[in-house]
DNA sequence: TTTATTTGTTCTACAATTTAAAATCAAATC
DNA sequence: GATTTGATTTTAAATTGTAGAACAAATAAA
């Protein structure tokens, strides 16, 4: 938290569009969500979800070029921005720091974490 | 994710509650809320945020005697249940596997997560 | 050259979560 | 009894999360 404002959806797709590189549009992103989580996502739920990250400043677009491939309309591109990438690591350090305070779960010095009560 | 479904807000009150243990009520949650992250928040924020989970199975919560302070209200204590722990213990997991795939950030193997890029 | 199909984005509307603020409550002390 | 302190409850509003339909553009097939 801190300075962060960002809601749990946000941050999965924040984070998936980091991982996407190149291929971070939102038809795409909409797929590897689903794969992720297995759970289904409407693709208007991500549309949304990316626009108002966009206008937050956590990310930017622009329209890549029309490919050869089939089906046709021009993809819009996401970029995470350095302050979108400060912000998720923030939020990532301040659950960690919080975790480090519950009785019982401990993180383990090689990285994997678990429930030790 | 997977199964969870679990707000921002609620994550962190949620790991808030399970830190604070005996002393898990709202006020005192509030309390902790703000010196931990240094924002502020609404008692009633965190009010209807814990009635929602508690109707989720993630808490479960009783009334506790009255002490014998100053202030008077009987205190509602709030408890994690074992299906909150598992969520949010999921929630923790699948976030770290989103960012074990994202480029030029990695887990360092003493704990400490930076980027790198 | 139409028409269908595929891969996408945008727009619109609604539900759920998050947030603030005010009202109420109860016990201890003055 | 009135006031102070520590707390919960109630009410309303803004922000996020979600679904679905409409629209767009390119290629394939008729």
């Amino acid at each position: 938290m801190i300075e962060t404002k960002l809601g749990e959806f946000e941050e999965v797709i924040l984070l998936l569009t980091g991982i996407l590189g190149e291929e971070a549009y939102a038809f795409r992103i909409a797929e590897e969500f689903e794969s992720q989580t297995g759970r289904s996502v409407s693709i208007g739920a991500v549309h949304s979800t990316l626009t108002r990250l966009e206008e937050k400043g956590f990310l930017k677009s622009e329209m890549g070029k029309s490919t050869a491939e089939r089906g046709g309309r021009r993809k819009r591109i996401y970029t995470i921005t350095a302050y979108g990438k400060k912000t998720l690591t923030a939020a990532r350090d301040f659950k960690q720091a919080l975790w480090n305070q519950f009785p019982g779960f401990a993180i383990r010095m090689d990285g994997i974490i678990g429930f030790t009560g």
